[in-house]
RNA sequence: GGGCCGGUAGUUUAAUGGCAAAAUACCUCGUUCGCAACGAGGAUGACGGGGGUUCGAUUCCCUCCCGGUCCA
């Protein structure tokens, strides 16, 4: 839907869309900006210009229109007073993982926290009504602003003020009204420097007018009212009505604190802690001006470079103020933004991986290491960690529980951006003493090895980047389209009741409500469908055999091999009950090795998917590292331990929100729950998950739980594979016999070892003797090795290749007038080896391609060794008698 | 989930369907009061595991394990 055409349906009739109560009361007037022509309010009779392009941008730098002053913390105190006077509950933030919806990583906003996804649909669900939050919200759009511009963050509070007003909450009046007197009455802003300015949002198929508030050019919130659905013109009204203002904390506190930029007032002690360990020469006129402009003029070149450079010829900043004073600036807010940003994240089960929403982490970090070093910093990130953490946790007190996991994944990671520096070091080295790489090379080097042509440029290992490498990579990454599922006719059939939430007999009978070509659908079924990673129930549909199950949408297929029944048909229905305790056990312990891992591990555990079969199951956890034998044998003591005392497994409905509110966001550890009534799996208090499986009624039904195997699936994700009940008692069975096996072959294979190295040891100690009889000139048998002037011949059975190798080798090195020729047997076949000094009259390739061919094989090498051999054993003796003749003559 | 790269001496890295190299560390000797430095010599490996092709595989093929990395 185009924007701009809502805005100008709208901004036609201002008194249907914008004007609300406190317009008329106050006295505001509506104007057309002079340049460019949006429509704004204000009391300031002499105003012709919008904020964006007023007069009056950013003056509150060094002078804020307040008298009071707070800084991040204190803001929000305010905020929260003001708006908990005014009937508002104060809930706590939402994770900044966003569990709930799949299609973010991150939570972005503060009505995220309130939107649900219902098939294609996105609804409200608001735990109180009207509300305010303090939300924590991630965005990685704008990562090189950050510490620049003076008001990017990688992470800010949104203040989120929701109502609804057709369920007890208030409309447009009142929410202007709202944010009017929090301003003026709360933080003392003049009434004149209010400004509120037209426009519209739309989203999600629903769209709305919107008030965005200013102050001195800062935009301080947007109220968005969202009210219609459809296309423009056809629109109606919404069932549901909602109020979304947004508006961000970090600038409140700036704007009552006219710092030069607004990470100055919210990273609280961090800064100057920062500024101390940097060493900063601050002249705060000049930064004043400096960032003033800035703000001025970044909306006005796409380059932030050309920002910067504007920036500092306008503000008159010299080139070592720049180096002095700017660029370490910006490295200490954007060490003090990024860290920020992870603690939040981290606290909240994230982890920095090469995969998904992890590698904006991952890049996060790097950027901070690439900074210290940069300004060449020495700085103890677990210092800045407890600083950040200390100044939060007033608001945010879950951020002081997670303190030493935090630091235990920075300093993980950290580890590893280390060592794949040293990596990309080595690398660049070879390329530079190489020679131009072709631009294959540097794709190779980029998917491989993650080395960019832009480092390579850097360390000057590369000149130029060729112009074709990002079309080149670009053309290599396009993805092919996933195709489309097959679509059944399932239209007009009456949802299946599913009897597997219910009694769950496994027998049964049902009505057949339709028939198709391999399967049926009855009106009522026992058999669990595939879902949740649960494998589907097995069995007889009317006699014949039930091969899978499926669910479209709520109505269940049963697929079926050996004729179908009829549709109005009344069948007999069994389900294999063996496989379904089974399956069932192994779905119990997945909850319970989740849990067990978290508790091993760390808090940072989470299931990232599961697979739960008949005869074996594995749980995905997000992990840092691998496991070690230890640790998995902690997790399944852990696991086993929770088997022994024979939890009781309860199972109970609840609402989505009183769920959410009453456990937390842990229960979506299988993913999000698309529905309104969420069915939480129980085990007593140590594990509560929201899943739709079948469970055990108590944890000692699972008899024994054994992990056959753990594996890195992916940075950052650890598959644990695990057996359960009768299947873990087979496992164990079967793993007593291979150790007994594995301890019979691996003495037979140290025996092997043992007699290959004796020889060894015995070639060592004869070969020098033989050399020396054989130098000497010694003619004859000497250790069964037929010798005439230097010319060298056996066959012995007694004699390796190690010997052969060696003695020739050693032979010819010392006397080019000597030629050696051994054979042997090795295996199925007879080979020979020789070789020959370069005076001494033998070719060696010639013989081992005449022996060779003897032998039915074939040998190669050249004048001075060659090898070869065959497998026709009836002519070893043939063999023999040619190669001796060959050498000795 | 889909790809790609890598695994060789204690360490860092070469090369190769036919004797597996170099640097460094190590050992011995020499110069030195001693150390460092230097010179001479020496030892060191089943080329990640398993299977296949071959007369012969570290090299080619398959598979597994481990690590890295890019894209979804």
């Amino acid at each position: 839907m185009d924007k701009s055409q809502i805005l100008k349906e709208f901004s036609s009739d201002p008194d249907k869309y914008y004007n609300v109560k406190l317009f008329a009361e106050q006295g505001f007037t509506r104007k057309a900006c002079t340049k460019c022509g949006r429509f704004f309010w204000t009391l300031n009779a002499d105003r012709d210009l919008c904020p964006d392009d007023g007069l009056d941008t950013y003056s509150f730098i060094g002078d804020p229109p307040t008298t009071k002053r707070f800084d991040y913390t204190q803001a929000w105190k305010q905020v929260e007073e003001f708006f908990v006077k005014n009937n508002h509950t104060s809930v706590s933030r939402y994770p900044v993982v966003c569990r709930w919806r799949d299609d973010l990583y991150f939570t972005i906003a503060s009505i995220v926290d309130f939107q649900r996804i219902m098939g294609s649909k996105v609804v409200f669900e608001f735990p109180a009504n009207p509300l305010v939050v303090p939300q924590t919200c991630l965005r990685f759009k704008d990562l090189e602003n950050v510490g620049v511009t003076g008001r990017h963050f990688s992470s800010f509070c949104m203040i989120g003020q929701h109502s609804v007003p057709d369920l007890g909450g208030y409309w447009k009046d009142e929410c202007v009204d709202l944010d009017y007197r929090l301003l003026t009455e709360q933080f003392g802003i003049r009434k004149e420097e209010v400004v509120f300015v037209e426009d519209v949002w739309a989203g999600g198929g629903s769209f709305g007018p919107s008030l965005e508030y200013f102050v001195q050019g800062l935009e301080l919130g947007n109220a968005v009212f969202t009210e219609f659905q459809g296309e423009l013109g056809q629109h109606t009204t919404l069932d549901q009505r909602v109020i979304d203002m947004g508006a961000g904390l970090e600038r409140f506190a700036w704007i009552t604190n006219g710092t030069p930029t607004a990470y100055d007032c919210c990273f609280g002690p961090i800064n100057q802690m920062l500024f101390e360990k940097v060493g900063i020469d601050s002249d705060s006129n000049v930064l004043r001006k400096y960032f003033t402009e800035i703000a001025r003029v970044i909306d006005k070149f796409d380059d932030l470079n050309v920002v910067r450079r504007h920036a500092i010829k306008t503000a008159g900043v010299t080139d070592s103020q720049l180096k002095n004073m700017i660029i370490p600036l910006e490295g200490v807010y954007l060490i003090a933004d990024h860290l920020r940003t992870l603690i939040f994240a981290i606290a909240d089960g994230a982890l920095p991986s090469n995969v998904g929403g992890g590698y904006n982490l991952r890049m996060m970090l790097r950027r901070i290491n690439g900074t210290i070093n940069r300004l060449g910093l020495k700085l103890d990130i677990d210092e800045l960690i407890d600083t950040h953490i200390d100044y939060l946790k007033d608001t945010y007190p879950e951020l002081d529980e997670k303190r030493g996991d935090v630091k235990e994944i920075l300093r993980i990671e950290s580890g590893r951006y280390e060592e794949s520096k040293i990596h990309m070091k080595k690398k660049a080295e070879k390329i530079r003493g190489k020679g131009v790489p072709t631009v294959d090379e540097l794709i190779t080097l980029y998917e491989s090895d993650g080395i960019t042509p832009e480092y390579l440029k850097e360390v000057d290992a590369i000149t130029e980047i060729p112009s074709s490498f990002y079309a080149k990579l670009s053309d290599l990454h396009q993805s092919d389209k996933k195709k489309p599922m097959a679509q059944l006719e399932l239209d007009g059939i009456a949802e299946t009741e599913m009897l597997f939430y219910k009694d769950d007999p496994m027998e049964f009978e049902a009505k057949v409500l339709k028939v198709f070509e391999k399967g049926v659908v009855l009106d009522r079924t026992s058999f669990y469908a595939r879902g949740g990673g649960q494998e589907p129930d097995l069995g007889s549909i009317a006699g014949s055999k039930v091969i899978d199950v499926n669910k479209h949408g709520g109505i269940i297929l049963h697929e079926l091999e050996g004729g179908i029944p009829k549709e109005g048909d009344t069948v007999k229905c069994l389900v294999d009950v063996t496989r379904r305790a089974n399956i069932t056990k192994n779905h119990t312990s997945t909850h319970i090795l989740n849990t067990s891992s978290r508790k091993i591990l760390g808090s940072w555990i989470w299931q990232h998917s599961a697979f739960k079969d008949v005869d074996h199951a594995r749980l995905d956890i997000t992990h840092h590292s691998s496991l070690s034998d230890e640790e998995v044998q902690q997790i399944e003591d852990a696991a086993n331990q929770m088997v022994k005392e024979n939890i009781p497994v309860s199972i109970d409905y609840y609402d989505r929100g009183t769920a959410e509110q009453k456990y937390g966001f842990r229960i979506y550890q299988g993913g999000v729950v698309p529905v309104k009534s969420v069915r939480i799996v129980s085990i007593a208090d140590k594990d509560i998950e929201a899943c739709g499986g079948t469970h055990v009624k108590t944890t000692g039904d699972i008899e024994l739980i054994k992990i056959t195997k753990t594996k890195r699936i992916q940075d950052g994700v650890v598959r644990l594979e695990f057996v359960s009940g009768p299947t873990a008692a087979a496992y164990v069975e079967q793993q007593k016999v291979l150790q007994v096996k594995n301890a019979e072959e691996s003495a037979q294979k140290e025996i092997k070892e043992k007699v290959r190295e004796e020889n060894k040891q015995k070639s060592r100690d004869l070969i020098p003797i033989l050399l020396d009889e054989v130098l000497a000139g010694n003619s004859g048998d000497i250790g069964k090795i037929s010798v005439k002037n230097k010319l060298c011949f056996t066959a012995d059975e007694s004699y390796d290749d190690y010997f052969h190798q060696n003695f020739g080798k050693k032979l010819v090195s010392k006397e080019d007038t000597a030629a050696y020729c051994g054979i042997f047997e090795a295996g199925p076949t007879i080979r020979v080896m020789i070789f020959a000094g370069t005076k001494s009259g033998v070719d060696a390739g010639t013989i081992a391609r005449e022996i060779s061919t003897i032998l039915g094989g074939s040998g190669g090498g050249d004048s001075k060794f060659a090898q070869g051999g065959g497998k026709d054993t009836s002519k070893k003796e043939q063999a023999i008698a040619k190669a001796k003749s060959m050498i000795l003559g």
